[in-house]
DNA sequence: GCAAGGAGAATGTGATCACAAATACAGGGG
DNA sequence: CCCCTGTATTTGTGATCACATTCTCCTTGC
């Protein structure tokens, strides 16, 4: 990224253009901050017990500490982010009690989620039909990075095929919970993969496609139980194993 | 609150006791804020729609707007504050899908604390002893506000009520997704009391009491999931005939 | 060799300022 | 009486500085 700043963007003096009906929302940086540091997280892309300072992070993004703050004050405020005792800022470690509190609170929610799913497709088929489209691509992709070892694809291809499905439950509140257990989970699907590579991976959403596609709802919420249950496990022996 | 300010205070120029035991922790500002801010939310004291602004929160703790910058931030992050198109910020207001979700993401959290808190006490019996004791407590105090009209009494002996008893699950994950859903709870409750008063509330709290004396985990079960149904209902109510 | 200590760097935190955008409010025209 | 308009105030945001604490290393003494 190069220059967020707001001076040198209001010094080209520009008319002043209102644009009254295309200005959708101007853009915060302090929002973008959080967006690519969420994205990073939930993707795996940093490890547990890495440190982070609000100068470093500001300067990855060429801004100054402020946005930094925010993004990392909100990240920590989800447990995405932990602040030990003397106030330093690190990626939240795992443990085997917070692995089962975790998938003690994903099964309900998320289970809960892709019934929404379901219901709101239900009488929809034109929904269904293009929930289903996405998902398929989502999984052709996944199985690509199974294929190829690619770690990093795996964990991106298999968040953006969960949050796909979620996010056709038109429910807010609960995605922005499951979101939140998400960016906690996050670092260490990361750890487990890179140490066991994408060789033993199943991949167990086919058969949450095939629930939809036969209309089957009970099918649907028991393949994603099973897809939670099977990846906490990896987690839970990965860091046994350590 | 007069002065937290550090300058202040380090002005002071006292000998510097080390006191290397005792220092448990430097209390900062912003969590100091933050912390008054949160318990005025689930308690109710802030009613939904109301506009907050750093400056002002920051003068009404007098300090400057940076901890309550941060505050505000940690609130909107869990969803209790919300943030407008125009970056306005709000305590979050309810509609009936919100409703529907906190009531589907409450009863499967709320119940696996309260199963969690009866199997940790349940070979345990000083501990059960002392949780049904600081129950009791708390619910008698819950009776006399009924008793007395005393609706901010009834928020807050309520809020205590539950997290008395989930915090005896010693589950830090679930705790804090749960108390996130109480962020965003809070400020209906406050509504809905003041429109019904008291007189209407039926106290759910003694059948819970009464299975963790009896040793009953199911009946502690249902009488959370009752309460949470009860409650969320007269929520529902209050907002539909609004 | 290794623990203790101290100098320097790094870090979180709070305060303050500048700026643009949004809001509130006044007055005037229909 | 209502709507519009221009002005003044408020507000979020980003940058920067100061300060105390913590961390990092490297030296020193035994």
């Amino acid at each position: 990224m190069t220059g967020m700043s707001r001076k040198v963007a209001a010094a080209k003096k520009a008319p002043k253009k209102r644009t009254p009906k295309l200005r959708k929302r101007a853009r915060v940086v302090h929002e973008e901050v959080y967006a690519r540091l969420r994205r990073a997280i939930i993707d795996g892309q940093l490890e547990p017990g890495r440190s982070l300072s609000v100068r470093t992070l500001g300067a990855q993004f060429s801004v100054s500490a402020m946005p930094a703050r925010e993004a990392i004050r909100r990240l920590a405020a989800l447990g995405a982010l932990e602040v030990t005792p003397t106030r330093r800022i690190t990626v939240s470690r795992m443990s085997p009690s917070k692995i089962e509190e975790l998938t003690e609170a994903r099964i309900p929610l998320e289970t809960r989620l892709a019934a929404r799913a379901f219901e709101r497709t239900q009488d929809r088929p034109k929904a269904r039909a293009a929930l289903i489209a996405k998902l398929s691509k989502i999984d052709a992709r996944l199985d690509a990075a199974i294929e190829a070892g690619d770690v990093a694809g795996y964990s991106k291809a298999n968040s953006e095929f969960h949050f796909a499905l979620y996010n056709a439950a038109e429910a807010p509140v609960l995605l922005g919970v499951v979101e939140g257990l998400w960016l906690q989970i996050g670092p260490f699907m990361r750890v487990v993969v890179t140490r066991l590579g994408t060789a033993d991976l199943v991949d167990q959403h086919k058969e949450a496609i095939d629930a939809l596609v036969e209309g089957d709802a009970k099918k649907l919420e028991s393949s994603i139980r099973l897809d939670i249950l099977e990846g906490m496990k990896l987690i839970s022996d990965a860091s046994r194993e350590r």
